[in-house]
DNA sequence: CGAACTTTAGACCGAACGTTCTACCCGCTA
DNA sequence: TAGCGGGTAGAACGTTCGGTCTAAAGTTCG
């Protein structure tokens, strides 16, 4: 339905069985043996998929990985854009997407950031791979910037960038030491943070 | 020469000139370009090496990918005990370690850290690459908590687990981000982070 | 019905992968 | 002088890589 002749956005068979299975199969993979490791047999093997039903969605291996990245940023956005909607003031707000990283880390199967681990394989900065990972780690440092300008408008950049660097090394370490211990270091942090934050408010207002 | 037959450590041609070649290639080319994405061609080829002389001195590739981490490890370990060796008190230690990591992220051609960016390569926990890392990493921390323990005994091994994800954040976005920026972050947490850390010392003693 | 589209099944391509092999050369020391 | 180890040179192994192609079956809908 509403895939009418005369619909303006038509021609676009966005969400196919196969397509999609074949997105989320690639997903679990790359995201659990690296994109490098795993070639295009596999994945089309477990998404039950023919070879020339792969090459109809996507034009290239590498087009897959850049589908790949967008579709964990839309869930990055979605878990974010939710912690932010759901609390009224932005230090809860920012406490509470850091909430949502320590549950990432903990969860069983975590395997770092798939930004992270993919910037570590596609090193080329003209690489559309590694654009799509500089730009998610832009609208990453944007938001906090914005939530941290709410608590206190004085560096504001600063504490986002704080932020940024804590998670990193924590997804970092997620998987390469005892989670609850990277979560429990990551979280002292950031509300260290977000408190020293919030205190430049009351001192400069 | 004391190569002697009666040598007890005899029958061990550590260096040869090909396999010196051959391992500092790998660790350019390895740390680079990343580690599935290059093969065994292109080393023997920048290293001008024969295929049979490479496999004479490593038994594969995964060998040669270990020898190129405990390659690093030296380094790391080198530049380490030397910015302790340098300083007198723990807390001058820890910053001048911090340094070291700074300049390292400011260096032209900065890849981010080996031992990470190996880890988003060998997911596998039993892979010898990976338990590499897993040693490094263990080296590194051990070696932040004993300097934090000097400083201030108490909570030092939370204080070590700041620290580095703090590197670990700051390795990781050094070649994602401004690394002058980067940088900046981490050296203002870092010497928050051990002032913070001795000033614990003059309220417990 | 018949046209258009999606998927299946699988053969096929050239290139690159990691690895093994034979054959010969060279410099050392026993 | 003979032997040995490290080196070169290069062919060859079987496998996997990413990617293309053909032919046939199933689905949808005008």
């Amino acid at each position: 339905m509403t895939r009418g002749t005369t619909d303006t956005r038509a021609s676009e068979p966005r969400t196919s069985e196969a397509r999609q299975r074949l997105l989320s199969t690639a997903t679990q993979i790359f995201y659990a043996d690296g994109i490098h490791a795993v070639g295009v047999d596999r994945i089309i093997a477990e998404a039950k998929v023919t070879r020339a039903t792969f090459y109809r969605h996507f034009p290239s291996k590498d087009d897959l990985v850049v589908t790949y990245l967008q579709e964990v940023h839309q869930m990055d956005r979605g878990a974010i854009t939710a912690a932010i909607a759901a609390h009224s003031t932005a230090a809860d707000s920012l406490l509470a997407i850091a909430d949502t990283i320590a549950a990432g880390i903990k969860r069983p199967g975590f395997r770092g950031c798939a930004f992270l681990n993919a910037a570590a394989e596609f090193p080329d900065v003209n690489h559309p791979v590694h654009q799509q990972i500089i730009a998610h780690r832009q609208w990453f440092l944007d938001t906090l910037t914005t939530l941290m300008a709410q608590v206190a408008e004085d560096s504001s950049d600063a504490a986002a960038r704080h932020f940024v660097m804590l998670r990193d090394g924590a997804m970092a370490a997620g998987c390469l030491f005892d989670p609850d211990l990277v979560v429990d270091t990551f979280m002292r942090g950031i509300e260290g943070l977000v408190r020293i934050h919030g205190q430049r408010e009351q001192a400069t207002q």
